[in-house]
DNA sequence: CTACCATCCTGGTTGC
DNA sequence: TGCAACCAGGATGGTA
């Protein structure tokens, strides 16, 4: 669900309010998410300072003072949100919580179980299994125009199936693919290796600024995404095409109710949203 | 190595 | 209203 708008979203909303406080109290409640949980985890977050909290594409990072860094995923469906009423049960799909200084509780829940919990030596991070093999982040500067050409260079693979390749670029769902494709003007169904020079260029500045935008407006909210402090982010009324199946594109000047507006296709079985008129 | 597909899980929406 | 089918922001692991 969260693409790296929303998690960097929530990341920093925790920061607020965790960045060096103490865990009183933790609790599993559940052995397992994805994978199972590490053992002993919420014994082991129990009296930890938080020293700070990052992103990598799209996990959450809560260093500690022991040496040990909480890895967090929130997967399709997960959510941390901090409780204001601590009267307040958990619920069905709430399966960890913590209790921070202050008297801060905050709870992950997340009814698809996607999400992945972890506990990783911080000096380790880069090796761990699931952080070794990632891309490049796109808001960094090592990402431009010649970066992605240099990345998508020789792939047969649809330029849409490359972006969502964690792989290659981090952060990336399946709503930002599309609305950069779009700004971008290019056709998803290309060929990620034909994506040179010009070309490369606009999609990597347009990854860029939606992805900014997306991050200024507290992410997309659908379903169950809610910042950490449980407000709604407000990037869903700017998508331009994604979700707009037979709607007009928003903001490109081609008369799409007249072919039919927006198309949805099927790639990688997900669903990909363009606009056949702009999207070359 | 690349590319494609099924799979984990639950809940909301759609269509009969 | 009931119920089945389908869909969903992710990512892995297997197969070809």
């Amino acid at each position: 669900m969260p693409e790296l708008p929303e998690v960097e979203t929530v990341m920093r909303g925790l920061k607020a309010g965790l960045a060096g406080r103490r865990i009183r109290r933790a609790r599993a409640y559940r052995p397992d998410l994805r994978f199972p949980l590490p053992q002993d985890f919420a014994e082991r977050l129990v009296g930890r300072r938080i020293l700070g909290l990052g992103r990598r594409a799209k996990y959450i990072l809560v260093d500690l003072d022991d040496g040990w860094t909480w890895l967090i995923h929130l997967g399709m469906s997960g959510s941390l949100r901090f409780v204001a009423d601590r009267r307040e049960k958990a619920g069905k799909h709430d399966h960890v919580e913590i209790e921070a200084e202050a008297g801060k509780l905050l709870r992950f829940n997340d009814p698809r179980r996607f999400g992945i919990m972890d506990l990783v030596p911080t000096s380790d991070l880069a090796r761990h299994k699931l952080l070794k093999g990632l891309g490049v982040e796109p808001l960094s500067r090592g990402f431009r125009g010649q970066d992605l050409e240099n990345l998508l260079g020789g792939r047969k693979t649809s330029v849409k199936a490359a972006l969502l390749d964690q792989r290659l670029i981090v952060g990336i769902g399946n709503i930002y693919a599309a609305e950069a494709l779009f700004r971008a003007g290019i056709d998803p169904r290309r060929k990620a290796g034909t994506i040179r020079g010009e070309a490369a260029q606009r999609l990597a500045r347009a990854i860029k600024a939606v992805l900014r935008e997306a991050i200024a407006a507290g992410g997309s909210s659908l379903r169950n995404y809610v910042q950490a402090d449980g407000e709604l982010g407000y990037f869903q009324h700017r998508w331009r095409v994604y979700d707009r199946e037979g709607q007009a594109c928003i903001g490109c000047d081609c008369d799409a109710m007249k072919t039919g507006g927006v198309k949805r296709i099927q790639q990688g079985g997900r669903s990909t949203f363009y606009c056949p008129r702009r999207q070359k």
